[in-house]
DNA sequence: GACAATTATATTGTGCGCTATCTAATTGGA
DNA sequence: TCCAATTAGATAGCGCACAATATAATTGTC
């Protein structure tokens, strides 16, 4: 990357910079994830879904959002095509009928074994130490919760 | 965030947490962004461009598009609208007519002023050090690299 | 018990990012 | 010079993220 679009004089400028970066990161992951989940059949939110699920069937669309951070404007569709997949079932809730309970299918939890080598694929792919990768995952971390807290006041 | 949605306990898990951290945080950006820029009635890749055309009036389609790592898929609407918000005016150059010219209208050039205070209120929300920003984004930006390098093996 | 307030999810609308494809223009090689 | 190969940008299609809104169900208060 020889330019940025944003100028590198000056100080006030860096936070631009971070933010041009997180986004870049967030499209070279994209990338690798389309490719490493091309045989699963599953996009990245629809892998994190599914991981979420592996983890806990049978949870709510809102307690999946709480967990992704997603809406169910998101949600809804992601999750109807999961089920149009044939990997997932979403069920009206007895005690609660607001509630979407959703639960894996068969094919759904067969899935989780050809996952494994998702994580394997990453790790290769970034190729940094586990202290590298974990240092920068808390530092965006607290980076996601200032932003968060910021957005908060100024609304 | 209590919960994520993969698992803490193995290490080539760790770079899973890293992709989602990277994930939750463009997303903690995107609302960021969307506050700050909607004085100016921009979004964030539409400020990107703008940036761009700040600093060089006059770009292609393509130029942008390599400054900012997007192709025309993503870039010929979106400048399209900013177009339609007369920011900009797109112009089929004379020398080479595959290339299509992005000048700034009066309207886009005055909007730069306007758009002085976005690195101070980003500044503000990440309340971090420069030395601490600078190192981040160029964590983010070995990181990329290495996705992409093993992105474009894969392929 | 009645009803306002709240909650859960779905839907609508908009903008974005990417792959695949297309059209027109330009370049490169024979 | 001619034409195949390449390039630039537009378009189509799909999935995602989010704000706003709607509908139905539940909760909380009187």
């Amino acid at each position: 990357m020889t330019h940025s679009p944003v100028p590198a004089s000056a100080t006030p400028k860096l936070e631009e910079q971070l933010c041009f970066a997180v986004y870049l990161a967030g499209h070279a992951f994209n990338r690798m994830y389309r490719t490493v989940l091309a045989d699963l059949g599953l996009t990245y939110p629809q892998y994190l879904v599914m991981l979420v699920l592996w983890e806990c069937d049978g949870l709510s669309v809102k307690a999946v959002g709480e967990r992704l951070m997603l809406d169910s404007g998101t949600l809804t569709p992601l999750l109807k095509r999961l089920e149009a997949a044939g990997l997932i079932r979403r069920e009206r809730s007895r005690q609660d009928e607001r509630q979407v309970r959703l639960h894996l299918t068969q094919a759904g939890e067969a899935l989780r074994e050809k996952s494994r080598c998702v994580p394997e694929a990453m790790g290769a792919a970034i190729a940094q130490s586990p202290e590298e990768i974990g240092h920068l995952a808390a530092q965006l971390k607290a980076l996601r919760e200032a932003l968060l807290n910021a957005a908060a006041d100024k609304s």
